[in-house]
DNA sequence: TTGAAAGCGCTAACAC
DNA sequence: GTGTTAGCGCTTTCAA
């Protein structure tokens, strides 16, 4: 087979000039181009089988039409529906989504001249190393930080009550929560929730009730031990997680010290993943609008892109209650 | 802030031509240059802060040092771990890995111009869209078809024979087998392992123990079922499945038929997530060498990429057991 | 050991 | 409505 066609291939081929080629590919229906050339075009382009080189096109105009998402951790479900919500909108506006992974802290890999701009997802503990955010136009997702970069986050606070409401409306008065990493703004938010919700249904806060863990099974088992080893009058009857792969560790916690879920202690977590339908018990959870915090990270992201300057935003979509078995009224005792 | 610097900048800071400096910062040895000369120019570069412009390299190079991977489901941890180390074998041969969801049988994001070669994960129900792959030098990694397309996959059949054999050895002589979509090699290697380490044994084998699976909850749980309502006196005492989202399926059958994992039945499954230790019971696993898959799925591709001809390769290191709660010996009864 | 020169393939003024 | 022209920023012969 030949050599790979050039714009010039298929100008020749269409008896026009390359320019006209660029035109008519270019889309733009301003453009004055007569139909019958265009359409000689657009067959000669065909026959061809062409394709611009993204190279030239990105030398010529400085814009690459890519973007790209950090994730620090692929390990991370959560992502995928991010992922899945940002990549859907970018291909509707004709960029491509890229993946890197690595972290922003240490060694990105070098995105330079392959993406016009970053979807920024962190890992809780990081601070991004002096001059990544400078170097690239960026929208933080999931996330709020005063480093004058625009950020979208769903609707934490509205999550963690809509939880512990819940939990407050099956009967529930002691009721914990294991907080994620202070120094990550969601757990900042979640943790507010649930303060909010137990203070407007007038129940009792208690500080020993609140634990902080990392976002892991580890962070959930060590601090579920911490609450559930409280003396049983004052042990809450009910916990709120603020993670899936954390309530994964207090529920063998739970087993551990020998109550039953959701019996002697109910669970929710926020964040929904389909497998949690398949654990024992099942776990209720509070699911998350992430397919459109992705959509709209870069739909934000584009803009920023065109020129606009944008605000940090809250997604307001509704979180959503998922009832299944890790939760029930309190033992009658309680 | 002025404009970027470009290449002729450094070359005028330096005092010296800008294809002089485009040899520094080649960093080829061979090209002799007064280590005078390499200094100044270093020193222009680190003063301005120079990067060279991706896409002109590209343009005059026709390769972007880039090689994209498709993952046609984020939600599958597995690929996190063959991402991992795909990644860093990829970044320390001076190429980016870019990560594109989508599936390879529709919508592909169009990459060309953005990678040289592409790894190719799939749905194990995928059939390529036709030119996909012969637009793109490819890699597949984790299946093996004809398609005349490399591949790296690892040892399901060692695999799976480690995990029949530690059932085996338990002294199961009813072992049950929960196999992938038939239509994935991999299933068929799995399978195979199991075949291999019961006949060696010299375990009987039936027809009805083995039954086909989703990867995923709902097809564990569905399969699983069949297995477990078979007669008490043929059923089943231990199941090897196939991977671990269809092993939660499986549990969930148990405990749905009332058997208790692992007094009345023993799961072992392929492939090791961090989460399973938090099961309940924790899951007894065969962990994979998928950080390797990555790495030498990685490798082969540069090497297509550098015009050698490569071979199918199956990674040797061994799988891996790991025994957790969710085994044991057959009820004296069995 | 260094410099000069010729493009890579495309787009966007500008001219006609 | 279409053609002409001048680069985008870099690498790589080739010549000195």
């Amino acid at each position: 087979l030949a050599t790979k066609p050039r714009l010039q291939d298929v100008a020749a081929l269409a008896e026009v000039d390359a320019s006209v080629v660029s035109r008519v590919l270019s889309g733009d229906r301003r453009l004055s181009i007569r139909e019958e050339t265009r359409q000689r075009v657009l067959d000669a382009v065909a026959e061809l089988g062409y394709r611009r080189n993204t190279a030239a096109r990105a030398l010529k105009t400085a814009r690459t039409m890519a973007i790209g998402m950090i994730v620090p951790d692929f390990e991370n479900l959560n992502y995928a529906r991010i992922v899945e919500g940002a990549e859907h909108h970018a291909l509707s506006a004709g960029y491509v989504l890229l993946v890197a992974g690595g972290s922003v802290t240490d060694k990105l890999p070098d995105l330079h001249g392959r993406v016009d701009g970053l979807l920024v997802g962190m890992a809780t503990s990081d601070t991004p190393r002096r001059g990544v955010f400078e170097e690239f136009p960026a929208v933080l997702v999931n996330r709020r930080e005063s480093w004058g970069m625009p950020s979208v986050t769903v609707d934490d606070a509205a999550g963690a009550r809509l939880g512990c409401r819940y939990l407050l409306d099956l009967g529930h008065r002691r009721i914990g929560h294991i907080a994620g990493p202070s120094n990550a703004d969601v757990s900042r938010r979640r943790h507010l929730g649930y303060v909010e919700a137990l203070d407007q249904a007038g129940v009792e806060r208690r500080p020993e009730w609140v634990v902080e863990a990392t976002f892991d099974e580890v962070g959930g088992h060590v601090s579920a031990l911490d609450l559930l080893r409280l003396p049983a009058d004052v042990r809450p009857t009910a916990i709120f997680v603020s993670n899936v792969r954390a309530s994964l560790g207090a529920m063998a916690a739970a087993r551990q010290v020998g109550l039953a879920i959701p019996k002697d202690l109910s669970i929710v977590a926020l964040h929904d993943l389909s497998f949690v339908a398949y654990l024992d018990p099942p776990l209720t959870t509070v699911r998350m609008p992430l397919v459109e915090l992705g959509r709209r990270a870069s739909d934000k992201l584009l803009k920023v892109l065109a020129g606009r300057t944008v605000d940090d935003e809250m997604i307001l979509t509704s979180p959503e209650l998922i009832v299944r078995g890790s939760t029930a009224p309190p033992a009658a005792h309680g």
